[in-house]
DNA sequence: CACCAGGTGGAAC
DNA sequence: GTTCCACATGGT
């Protein structure tokens, strides 16, 4: 069986995990990730593909077609779920972009988290690149507001600093146990459990997160009777989550508050 | 005009 | 320990 096939580039790129992709007329997707720009659509991708960053950051070694029919097996509503949102990729997003954009994500939309992403990358790099630590570190406030981060301006402030001094090693990360990690992100501010949680699986693939937004909230008081994510599906829990996210948004899957 | 958005920090119980 | 609220900004 194929991998390439498990694979749905829409989805994976436009289900709120990555900030930085836009459909094109032509079907394309574009975007950057990292310092790499890349345009892709389902006819190129076995190419594209076969370059090893792209293949690591499109998770194509993980077994998507095990993980969805395990999940579809565990009840009717799972199995709907899987079937709507069979095709999303977790990605393995660069861990300063992913805590910079999830900083900014907190009561916010993903519109204008977008918004704002693109405006930090186009300037503050040359190449429309996603800004260092350091070069992040060295604006002032003001600057920052300009972009439109609003009251986050001082977050993502606090994280670059944090990283840029060293304070913070990201790539030690990677080795920790999920709650020591979990706790190290959550001492620059503006990084609570959620964004925690995103950013542990969006650019660190912990499977054990799962990050409870507004939506999700919902989801597991109205379908899961407020049971755990890590209980209900075990070490596919973070998998299980951006099915139900995606699932959730895009249907009357549940009603507001 | 209100209300909401992939929440969190900080103060007040 | 928990509960409450301000926080910038743009979209609906």
């Amino acid at each position: 069986m194929d991998r390439l096939d498990s694979l749905d580039l829409a989805k994976t790129l436009d289900c709120g995990q990555a900030f930085r992709f836009n459909l094109a007329s032509n079907g394309s997707w574009s975007g950057v990730a990292g310092s790499r720009a890349l345009t892709i659509s389902e006819t190129t991708k076995t190419q594209i593909l076969s370059d090893s960053f792209w293949f690591h950051y499109f998770d194509m070694d993980f077994d998507y077609e095990s993980a969805c029919k395990e999940l579809s097996g565990l009840s009717p509503l799972m199995q709907r779920v899987v079937t709507y949102s069979q095709g999303i990729h977790i990605l393995n997003q660069d861990p300063f972009e992913t805590l910079i954009s999830f900083i900014i994500s907190q009561n916010n939309n993903i519109k204008r988290i977008k918004k704002i992403v693109n405006s930090l990358c186009q300037n503050l790099t040359e190449d429309n690149s996603f800004p260092s630590p350091s070069v992040l570190a060295s604006c002032d406030l003001q600057t920052l507001r300009s972009f439109g981060l609003g009251f986050r301006d001082k977050y993502v402030l606090d994280a670059a600093t944090k990283v840029a001094s060293g304070l913070i090693d990201l790539p030690s990360l990677f080795d920790a146990s999920f709650t020591e990690a979990c706790d190290c992100l959550k001492q620059i501010k503006g990084v609570g459990d959620k964004v925690a949680n995103c950013i542990l699986l969006f650019a660190y693939h912990r499977f054990e997160s799962f990050p409870m937004d507004v939506w999700m909230k919902r989801v597991m008081a109205q379908c899961f009777d407020n049971k755990k994510g890590t209980d209900l599906f075990g070490p596919l829990a973070g998998f299980a989550q951006q099915l139900l996210f995606f699932y959730a948004r895009n249907n009357e899957l549940v009603s507001p508050q």
